[in-house]
RNA sequence: GUCCCCUUCGUCUAGUGGCCUAGGACACUGCCCUUUCACGGCAGUAACAGGGGUUCGAGUCCCCUAGGGGACGCCA
């Protein structure tokens, strides 16, 4: 038995609990079952997938304990080998269901897709597209095929009514119409394949038997099961667990929580408490113990005592566990683990250039560098009176440098400040004005040391919390002004980017 | 809009037709411990979404309604 879990990095690179949540069950599936558990880190996307997001991933896992650095268990970072050097494997697959007549050649443009789309949602049908419904004239395929236009190879769907039976190892059958199946895109015109087909390929190359995935790959199953049909494989035994989600239901997001695996080891959680807390969510314990190791996770588990509610992620439980982990430490381990976090001699190198001018005895370096071991700071809307902005532009400021900074991956201080300097530029205000703010956000107050070396220093996931925290505090930004905002935001970026750098 | 999934305290959950007067945990409140604050201990508030069936018996099985979520991309 082989269970597999497929991760795709994040375009930030960001390690998302949502994805670990995923890796640990498949673990624990595979372990109890005696069976292999490989993990797949990599993206069809290049621009994604980086060996720097991949590594993200595997070093999150790594953290969290689920992934070491040899044996049979962990594919390595990009799988055994690399996505784009088996590009010729899916073209050779494609062409074998292009022979079979099960899938072809589109030369449809995208404004063409989204004009069928939208006629055929105005008339209130599906807006899955059919071969039929992408037919072109044979002498406009002739005419586009000599010009050499851009193609993309589609599977051939059911056309006619009918239902798709899916077995599911928690929902039981799940069915689902032919109708809203489109004719997928397997191969993208730039000859790489989508999902759907590498994932088909690779679980049948790899001898995976189980799939343990997102709830919100449902939709999909019926194109992976004709795909297996066609090709005359065997397809994996599918498991889709619930997701996690934000205070108000919605699916995990960095919007409304922090997500990444890092802002929780920054914050300064343990991860046998962050992987016990994800262990929580959707499954219990025969006992209905609350704390337990991974071993005894793995001891116990039982794939059927999932529960289906899609659960939401609560901090406060969290930090509550964390707490029973620590209690639990010997005093000198706890110390280790205190030093290992922050408390060590190279924090102390970095922080220490920025602090010498500005002590006079030791005991001045608490209320000047306390910030840095802080998670987020007592902020009052009172704490920004020292601003010249109005409450409006204020808001504006922390909530654009908050955005400019999530989209940030190199991080430190010298792009920091460039990317707050063109984007103070974009919104046409001084830095002087900007700045204020952004120090108090970060750190407490406007006396202190540069905020682009703080947040160099306490790194992204503090960093942003942060600021994130300061727009809460201010009231936080309604729907509306959020609108209004976003638009300012984009029009700074490609204004008053001096070198016309826009990020798309 | 169409389809799919889901629904037990505010939150995480136990529950697989009688053991349910619905149990545990977080959070909250109170009491005890304590020079303070925590920790710890004890107690309390709080839920089967609604309506129909099936059954001697329904939180548990079926149907409808409502609510929530997800999917509908040359993203995964």
């Amino acid at each position: 038995m082989t269970v597999r879990t497929r991760i795709a990095p994040s375009p930030t690179g960001d390690p998302h609990v949502g994805t670990a949540y995923i890796a640990l069950f498949n673990y624990c599936f595979a372990k109890a079952m005696g069976g292999e558990f490989l993990l797949r880190i990599e993206d069809t996307d290049q621009q994604r997938s980086t060996p720097e997001s991949e590594q993200a991933i595997l070093d999150s896992l790594r953290w969290l304990g689920l992934a070491w650095d040899e044996g049979p268990d962990v594919g390595g970072p990009c799988g055994p080998y690399r996505q784009s050097e088996r590009s010729e494997i899916y073209r050779e697959h494609c062409d074998a269901l292009i022979e079979k007549g099960l899938a072809f050649r589109c030369y449809r443009t995208p404004e063409e897709l989204d004009a069928l789309r939208e006629s055929r949602r105005e008339s209130g049908l599906h807006t899955a597209l059919k071969a039929s419904d992408l037919k072109l004239a044979e002498d406009e395929v002739q005419r586009r095929e000599a010009a050499g236009a851009p193609y993309v190879i589609r599977m051939v769907v059911p056309e006619e009514d009918g239902r798709c039976e899916i077995a599911d190892m928690l929902r039981g059958t799940i069915e689902l119409d032919w109708g809203q199946v489109d004719a997928q895109i397997l191969l993208k015109s730039d000859g790489m394949p989508t999902y759907h087909l590498a994932n088909v390929v690779d679980d049948h190359l790899m001898g995976i038997t189980h799939v343990l995935r997102g709830e919100e790959w449902i939709n999909s199953a019926p194109k992976h099961k004709l795909l297996y049909e066609y090709f005359g494989w065997e397809m994996p035994v599918l498991c889709h667990l619930p997701l996690l989600r934000n205070p108000d239901k919605s699916k995990l997001s960095k919007r409304k929580n922090p997500t990444s695996i890092w802002y929780y080891q920054r914050m300064g959680f343990m991860p046998e408490a962050v992987l016990n807390y994800l262990g929580r969510m959707g499954w219990s314990m025969p006992d209905e113990s609350e704390k337990f190791s991974l071993a005894e996770m793995l001891a116990n588990f039982d794939i059927t005592r999932v529960s289906l509610g899609g659960p939401i992620f609560d901090v406060e439980k969290l930090r509550w566990l964390n707490g029973m982990w620590l209690r639990e430490l010997e005093q000198d381990q706890l110390a280790q683990r205190l030093q290992d976090w922050a408390l060590n001699r190279e924090t102390l190198m970095k922080v220490l250039p920025h602090l010498q001018q500005r002590i006079e005895v030791f005991t001045d370096i608490a209320p000047l560098a306390g910030f840095f071991l802080a998670g987020l700071l007592p902020l009052t809307p009172e704490s920004f009176s020292s601003s010249n902005l109005e409450e409006e532009e204020l808001l504006t400021v922390l909530q654009c440098v908050l955005w400019r900074l999530e989209a940030e991956s190199d991080w430190n201080r010298d792009t920091l400040f460039a990317a707050v300097k063109s984007l103070a530029d974009g919104l046409g205000l001084k830095l002087k004005d900007v700045m204020p703010p952004l120090f108090v956000a970060i750190a407490g107050t406007t006396a202190s040391i540069s905020v682009v070396d703080s947040m160099e220093v306490l790194g992204p996931e503090i960093s942003r919390a942060r600021l994130r925290h300061a727009v809460d505090v201010l009231g936080g930004v309604g729907k509306k002004r959020l609108k209004k905002m976003e638009k300012r935001y984009q029009q700074a970026l490609s204004g008053g980017a001096p070198e016309g750098e826009v990020s798309a």
